[in-house]
DNA sequence: CGGAGACAAAAAGTCAGACTTATTCGTCAC
DNA sequence: GTGACGAATAAGTCTGACTTTTTGTCTCCG
């Protein structure tokens, strides 16, 4: 995924960014430049850079003096896609993908109503075929193929909202959903009436009704947040 | 803000940052290390480890036997604090500002129905608080003084949400609501209406009405909508 | 006993230079 | 035209020496 191991520094993050990031060093901890470069069997400049990425998402801050010291997930930049993919990669998962949920359930409605005024007619049809493509495989354990046009379809409206941060949160809602199918347990196949309200948005975007796309995505995230738990009692 | 010139790099940043994140380079566009180096008078270590961040924040991918290539703002880490805050200082500010409130729009009201039920007795305190700071403040050109009000409404709201992914958007939020106060005009003092609206959102959540602390909530961000000529007709 | 100042140690920060490696482009042969 | 080979290029890496800042401690004087 991504970009793996593109030079050195890049290996090293992939072993210290999730470590990090599944809290394996409580915050205040501190570590020292040198010694890490010792442990990976790098040079101190590739060490180096790989603590400035990490100090540009905030998990650590480099003192002199003092060392690089894990900062409290609080201060943590948990919108960086490659945080999220360290979390949702250890044993954070299970709250990440809380918080991720959480996430899509305020933006997706608003986004589906956006996507009503604003999508193109290709957008359009992108999405119809998507939705097309979900009831298709929505029986008979094709769960990867179903997956596939689940994803497209979030993907699409997302980008036809118009907003460049909606559009941005493909790549996160996407892992959301492969997330659910892959890590949690669907043996069965998709509940029916969330393939249909997928059709009735592609219906709706393309009617340019943004009331009721808004209404329908909001049926669906709430199915999503029910799925995890996370009630509106 | 934030964390300003902390080592050469950190001032390459403060420069090259804005610069890219203003358009100036078409993406596609390549610089090379040795040159950047040059011109800001510092060794390559400290240009490779800026260009290491400026590539974990997407905006430029370096290559072998290429150069640092800027990338299309399509590809952005656009949830990035320090991203914002060069947009915000820059000449996208506008697209930028327009961007970040749709985000609130679709954030606030969700996370002000979280507050209504998570919020605790001393976030609730905070919370009137807050509001009556702006009510006291909403008259007599005291905008400075409704701004830190305002702000620290806000933030008290994502904090009770209690969803990292929502509490981590306080300081765009605060970015906002302070571009509003100084940047763009708003020489008059704030609407009465949404002060009292603010008032009856920490009414309601400390009386644990998540369904009228949301509702309130999107009343107050149809507002900010409305000021940038966001409509929804 | 306590505080102020000076000193020393520690760790990050910076720099310069030499070397390695991957990628691309041009050329030449087929 | 196409393919392979080779040279040029720019990033990548390593090393070692030096600088700078911060902190902790030690001493000296009140």
């Amino acid at each position: 995924m991504s970009t793996p191991g593109r030079g050195l520094h890049g290996h090293v993050l992939d072993t210290l960014g999730p470590e990090i990031t599944a809290g394996e060093y409580p915050p205040g901890s501190v570590l020292r430049t040198d010694e890490l470069a010792q442990r990976f069997d790098v040079s101190r400049s590739v060490m180096r850079e790989a603590v400035r990425v990490l100090e540009s998402m905030h998990l650590v801050e480099s003192r002199r003096r003092v060392g690089v010291t894990v900062r409290p997930k609080s201060q943590w930049n948990v919108y960086d896609p490659q945080v999220i993919r360290w979390r949702l990669a250890g044993k954070d998962r299970p709250q990440q993908l809380r918080s991720l949920t959480l996430l899509r359930s305020a933006i997706e409605p608003v986004a589906a109503g956006l996507a009503a005024r604003h999508a193109t007619s290709q957008q359009c049809a992108e999405l119809t075929e998507c939705a097309l493509g979900m009831v298709a495989n929505s029986r008979g354990h094709r769960l990867e193929e179903y997956l596939v046009h689940d994803m497209a379809f979030h993907r699409v409206i997302l980008d036809a909202s118009g907003n460049e941060m909606f559009a941005r949160l493909g790549d996160v809602v996407a892992e959301v959903l492969a997330g659910r199918t892959h890590h949690d347990v669907m043996f069965e196949d998709p509940d029916p009436a969330a393939v249909t309200l997928h059709v009735q948005v592609a219906e709706a975007v393309r009617a340019g009704d943004a009331a009721r796309a808004e209404e329908l995505t909001r049926e669906i995230t709430v199915g999503a947040l029910q799925e995890l738990d996370i009630l509106a009692p």
